[in-house]
DNA sequence: TCTACTGTTGCCTAAAAAGCAACACTCGAA
DNA sequence: TTCGAGTGTTGCTTTTTAGGCAACAGTAGA
């Protein structure tokens, strides 16, 4: 029998593609004319494909050579491959192309409105042959999936920035106080001194977020106690319990500005560097290569967006 | 862009090889204690494959390797070729089980009867799924045929042996004197002088056939003339000549059993060497390289004919 | 028979692959 | 945090393979 042998079952291109040169052409000679290349390689090469199959694939004559029937068989293989070759190089062209990859954008809590509207609908009306995953989360959930490569590009406000999670752009956000219109502390004047606000019940986002980290900083650097009424990993929750009481919360205003817009809710800047410094940042899994759908919206989303560009992915 | 430089559009099969091993193991070490080659192998090919697409393929992180998307579309790809692969394995084997294949035989006129109830229709039902092509031809056709590679295996009487043309086995089948069963030559006792014949209007087969040459040479080297009064290319116009008048013709016995058999004909042995010495063979292009069911084929006729084996072919 | 053409072989050089050892890095745990 | 076992990678080396060159034996047609 044959390609029993041990054999590692994998025909060598070069075989193959001298086989099809030769048959095709009639002779070696007139082939390797062609191709460039001494008539004694190809001889060669055809022989060792004989011998890896344990087959005679062509029948020499004086006058060139002919395929035999199992040469037929392998010539007929050997341009399915190759047609299979160039429907590969077509896809992954249309990869290029972006008609073809798949995105996952992670965004956190209270961005989902503007990223809609702002980028993602225009992108994925442009690309309509992609498949853009858009899932909301909590920031430190956002941070995770990126650095576990669950998803390409995270959206987060006051990430922590761990090594292996890079902030592609970042724009300064304050953390804001927010309380409904009629709160007393509206019509203090801006930005609020943080006793003003320490009257006032607290309700807080919970720990391990990175608000709350930023919240805790504060209450360490100001020197005060925060006590919070109210602690809770839904903003809406928080939205809430602001828009029916006096209590103030500490939420970015991206993250309410159909709130702010329509007036149901107020956001007031308050007076310390580490509530005024606060960024909102576009993240990705550090040195992770990016498919090139996934570049060009990470490129339009910080062109388009009004992050200051923190460097230049190489695009 | 990628794949459009200078390359000869070929993947090298080592290079998908040791990805998808790579990725299926989810590292390159594991790859390489399981295929047993260093890591640096893979990991250096891996990276001759990315370059030579232009593409990245894997994602190198600090725990293994993982597919980016156009990684996996190479995997895809990789694994259909491994089944087209392992088809053509199949196809090719089932070309040794002759679960495949194309036999063409040409048997000159006389033959047919003989070749179909003793050989042909036990091989052809035995082997339903191959094609045979048996066709029938003059004796000069036949070898050219044969020479010319149309046709596998040819059987003829009396064949014009011409370097090129390798005669497999041959048996001893004199010319016979054929006349009808009352013919005046019967009641001589065989074998018949020439002399007796030539008394008799012939009925000859025409020029450039191996029997006629046999006829020619022994109407040289006997020293006579031999006028033929009827000469035809159809050993069915012959048979019918001698049947119906006290003509006679040359022909071998094996090409009108029929007749012999039922008495309509009759052959009488005639007393000259080379009509004695006439064969049948079997005959194939020399150093032509048959496929396994035109082997087995030749070796059943070789076989359970009468032939006297002249040579074993490489089987 | 001669001649132009075929495929093939031996010997050599160039190129590619594989082995070896050391390196830089990531990640999880002490 | 430091440490250590894991990862992929990079210079080197040797080994294997492909390719070039020239001469050869055979075929097919004039």
């Amino acid at each position: 029998m044959a390609h029993d042998d041990k054999s590692p079952t994998h025909l060598n291109s070069r075989w193959l593609y001298y086989l099809s040169q030769a048959l095709d052409a009639g002779s070696i000679r007139t082939a390797s004319d062609r191709l460039d290349v001494e008539p004694s390689v190809i001889s060669r090469q055809i022989r060792q494909l004989e011998q890896a199959l344990g087959l005679t694939l062509v029948e020499r004559h004086g006058r060139g050579v002919r395929a035999t029937e199992a040469g037929d068989i392998l010539l007929d293989f050997y341009r399915e491959r190759d047609v299979a070759e160039q429907t590969l190089f077509g896809q992954l062209s249309e990869l290029d192309g972006l008609q073809r990859g798949h995105i996952s954008l992670l965004i956190s809590e209270g961005y989902s409105d503007r990223l809609m509207s702002g980028v993602m609908n225009d992108f994925c009306a442009r690309h309509p042959q992609l498949t853009i995953e858009m899932n909301l989360a909590s920031v430190n959930d956002v941070v995770r999936q990126v650095y576990e490569c669950q998803a390409h590009i995270g959206v987060a406000y006051a990430p922590r920035l761990i090594p292996g999670i890079e902030s592609v752009a970042a724009v300064r956000q304050p953390l804001c106080a927010i309380v409904h219109p009629e709160h007393p502390l509206t019509r203090l004047p801006q930005p609020l001194a943080l006793d003003a606000i320490l009257e006032w019940p607290l309700g807080l986002v919970g720990h391990g977020y990175g608000i709350r980290q930023l919240i805790d900083a504060v209450e360490v650097l100001s020197k005060r106690h925060f006590h919070a009424s109210l602690v809770s990993n839904s903003l809406a929750t928080l939205k809430q319990y602001v828009s029916s009481g006096n209590g103030v919360t500490f939420i970015g205003s991206v993250a309410l500005l159909h709130e702010l817009r329509r007036g149901q809710l107020v956001a007031l800047e308050v007076d310390h560097p580490v509530f005024r410094e606060a960024e909102s940042h576009v993240i990705v899994r550090r040195q992770r290569p990016l498919s090139p759908a996934a570049k060009q919206l990470l490129r339009e989303i910080v062109t388009l967006w009004p992050f200051g560009e923190r460097r230049r992915v190489e695009w």
